[in-house]
DNA sequence: AACTCGGGGCA
DNA sequence: TGCCCAGAGTT
């Protein structure tokens, strides 16, 4: 695909797609981070649905260091992995205290050496909480680049490497939010909405046509 | 690169 | 029921 070709995909996702923004609910980098945390592997309404109730009685690292494990799990029980989850923003938590003087790092050497933090929610914490240029391959970004053929290579990290290579800095923030919500609400996994699709014409998914009838 | 983990939600 | 969800960690 030519960089004329993916720049109109851009332009048109863009307009399609005013004012994007994360749909986690979040105020601070710690909360973000525990949201993104949470989010693996679980839709962002049953996490938006804990963490509101969660975020009321501990926000910062000491207070949910203090909340513990076993009362931690009632809030989130109803996020997917929770247990795993649960173990691993307490063990954050401590980290966060005894290294980071209870902040969170604004680089991605030490979020990754938080457990349960990937490439990914790292990426979406140095975008979102630092404004920093990176790109969260999710599987949204994922299914979206290949299937389109924006960026086909079957991994996350290839498809990363490519669309932060092309995609101009100052919008690297926003297209990755332009891409998430067409992802989750028209090129979707199961059943794409392809006859609602804005970049149609532009797209490369083989089966499109298909799905265009439905 | 492939596999495992391990629950909720929805068609 | 089967498949997917704003993945991470291990082999």
């Amino acid at each position: 695909m030519n960089r004329q070709k993916r720049t109109a995909i851009f332009h048109r996702l863009k307009t399609a797609n005013p004012a994007p923004r994360t749909e986690l609910c979040f105020r601070t980098p710690f909360e973000l981070l525990i949201a993104v945390i949470l989010s693996a592997q679980a839709t962002d309404r049953s996490v938006n649905k804990a963490t509101e109730r969660l975020f009321a009685v501990a926000d910062t690292p000491g207070a949910m260091w203090a909340l513990g494990e076993p009362r931690l799990k009632e809030y989130i029980q109803t996020i997917g992995l929770f247990n795993t989850k649960a173990r691993n923003i307490i063990e954050c938590c401590r980290i966060l205290l005894e290294r980071h003087q209870g902040l969170v790092p604004n680089n991605r050497h030490d979020l990754e050496a938080l457990p349960g933090v990937g490439r990914k929610t790292a990426n979406v914490v140095l975008n979102t909480a630092f404004g920093q240029p990176t790109l969260a391959v999710d599987t949204h970004i994922l299914r979206v680049a290949n299937r389109t053929g924006l960026a086909r290579g079957h991994t996350p990290r290839q498809v990363e490497d490519k669309l932060t290579r092309w995609i101009p800095k100052e919008y690297l923030q926003d297209a990755h939010h332009w891409l998430i919500l067409h992802g989750r609400y028209v090129c979707t996994a199961r059943k794409p909405r392809c006859a609602a699709c804005v970049i149609y014409d532009l797209c490369e998914f083989e089966d499109k046509a298909a799905y265009a009838r439905n």
